[in-house]
DNA sequence: TTAGCCCTGAGA
DNA sequence: TCTCAGGGCTAA
């Protein structure tokens, strides 16, 4: 469930804590969802320092001093956050790496196993097949470039939204409210979309991510910030979670179908 | 391009 | 006890 906004969101919280600080230990769960070798995890990471953290799409990247990333995709259920003890008998906590002269420690914790954990020598051996093939970011890709991706396309337009080649760090959440809010129906096929329409989803896209960025993101199951604080953007949601509920624009039934395999909340009257 | 699978907890 | 949720990968 994490999307582009929360993992930003994540990085802002992580930074000040992490950046700068040496591993001393690091600890992975045997059945932690590693792509790559565990001892090399295990063996490299203590003794290095954070240099830094960026977001691609939906993975956070961990920068070592050395060179090294230590990618982490948080998939649904994934939590990151810190505590000075460590929580005893969780059969879901997957990493925790402790720091040199910090009593609090950080931990990855993953009910569904959804998630993703690998590290990688440098920008070029990446062994995570999503984050090798990542598209550009929703809001770095300009308008021509948007609608060039898409236009032509014959699939529906919800399915090549949550496609991570084509734009990235778009999950279902965002989907359906950007689709909202362009009043395009996720159901409909690219190249049945004027290129004015195309525009304005591009726009509602970038105006949505931001404003959930502003909001903390959206806290909904197992989202938490490091702190344990929530996002507040779910109470801002237009169509999803809301279906069989009226539109808070036109009052009509809020209709929930399957696209692309999944979910799709929208309002039959407002999207076309 | 799409269906099915992975995984677990919640709710019917 | 069964079904569903979902991101991303694989096979058809």
């Amino acid at each position: 469930m994490p999307e582009l906004p929360e993992v930003g969101n994540l990085i802002l919280q992580l930074r000040p804590r992490v950046q700068s600080q040496k591993i001393k230990s690091v600890w992975l769960s045997a059945n932690a969802s590693l792509v790559g070798s565990r001892n090399e995890v295990l063996k490299a990471l203590p003794g290095q320092t954070i240099a830094g953290l960026e977001r691609r799409g939906k993975y956070i990247g961990m920068r070592l001093s050395g060179g090294r990333i230590l990618w982490i995709h948080l998939g649904m259920t994934g939590q990151l956050f810190f505590s000075e003890t460590v929580p005893q008998d969780d059969p879901h906590l997957h990493l925790t790496v402790a720091f040199q002269g910090l009593r609090e420690s950080f931990f990855l914790r993953d009910v569904r196993r959804f998630g993703k954990l690998s590290l990688s020598s440098g920008e070029h051996d990446i062994l995570l097949p999503g984050l090798k093939q990542l598209g550009p970011d929703p809001l770095e890709i300009d308008e021509d470039e948007f609608i060039r991706s898409l236009k032509n396309r014959r699939s529906a337009i919800k399915g090549l939204l949550l496609n991570q080649k084509l734009v990235s760090g778009i999950g279902n959440i965002y989907a359906d409210e950007s689709l909202f809010r362009a009043g395009v129906h996720p159901g409909r096929k690219p190249v049945r979309i004027t290129k004015a329409r195309l525009a304005r989803l591009h726009a509602s896209i970038q105006e949505t991510l931001k404003e959930a960025i502003d909001c903390g993101g959206s806290s909904i199951d197992d989202y938490r910030h490091v702190d344990g604080c929530q996002g507040s953007f779910q109470e801002k949601h237009q169509v999803y979670g809301r279906e069989g509920q009226e539109c808070f624009s036109c009052r009509t039934q809020i209709r929930m179908v399957r696209i692309a395999g999944r979910s799709s909340s929208f309002c039959p009257a407002c999207q076309t």
